[in-house]
DNA sequence: CGAGCATATCGATGATTGTCAATATGTTGG
DNA sequence: CCAACATATTGACAATCATCGATATGCTCG
């Protein structure tokens, strides 16, 4: 007795599931980090970053391009921060964030 | 007069974000699909589909590992489908799903 | 110290989402 | 056609989230 309740034993119904699949622990965490690509303007925020040809971005670069309020931007930047996909350095009065290649490649991995 | 507002024309105060950033309509396509991951039953959802054995599951047989109701998984399924993520086949009573690679490629490219 | 600026936090609000019970749709066997 | 079953849809509700204005924090310069 297990598979849907009157599964025949020898063959099911269905496709076995296998045994390879995430585990709930894993799930969370990975789906905490897709959450933070889920919102175009920190797709974009993350964007701007990785690409920048110095490979940090001042803050106040940020708010001008992507249209929104100045809190609106420092909170999806913060949520980008407690995904661990990007680092905030504080220099003067200004932020500088830079992008974490290897917490993105471990999200790349996950696809694979 | 671009920037900030008051700096310098040489070298500003910050990074200059480059132009080959994400655009607004890819980072709404984008932002989406990766929505689609963003919750941890999608993300077992999908990841007992992409590494089923016969690269494809039945229904059936994902409601009871993920302890939600068949209501809750059916809703998951069909937000991995209008993400593009997984394909639907119903054969006789049983819907049989499997993963896009394609489609997963894509994302993962996103993050390279 | 005090003025001015960059960034973060707070509080509120409208919108979206995950979940389930109930019900509908569609398929097969008798 | 009817009963039984698999899946999808509906309706409702609590929780989360994106956004902004107002305000707080922190830094630099005079």
């Amino acid at each position: 007795m297990a598979r849907t309740a009157q599964a025949p034993v020898v063959t099911a119904c269905c496709g076995a599931p296998g045994d390879r699949a995430l585990t709930t622990k894993q799930a969370d965490s990975l789906a905490h980090a897709f959450a933070a690509l889920s919102d175009p303007v920190r797709l974009r925020l993350l964007s701007l970053i990785a690409t920048s040809p110095d490979g940090e971005v001042c803050a106040c670069n940020m708010v001008e391009p992507l249209g929104k309020s100045q809190p609106t931007v420092s909170h999806h930047l913060k949520v980008l921060r407690e995904a661990g996909l990007v680092t905030a350095d504080k220099r003067g009065i200004w932020m500088w964030y830079r992008a974490v290649p290897e917490r993105i490649a471990e999200l790349r991995a996950a696809l694979g």
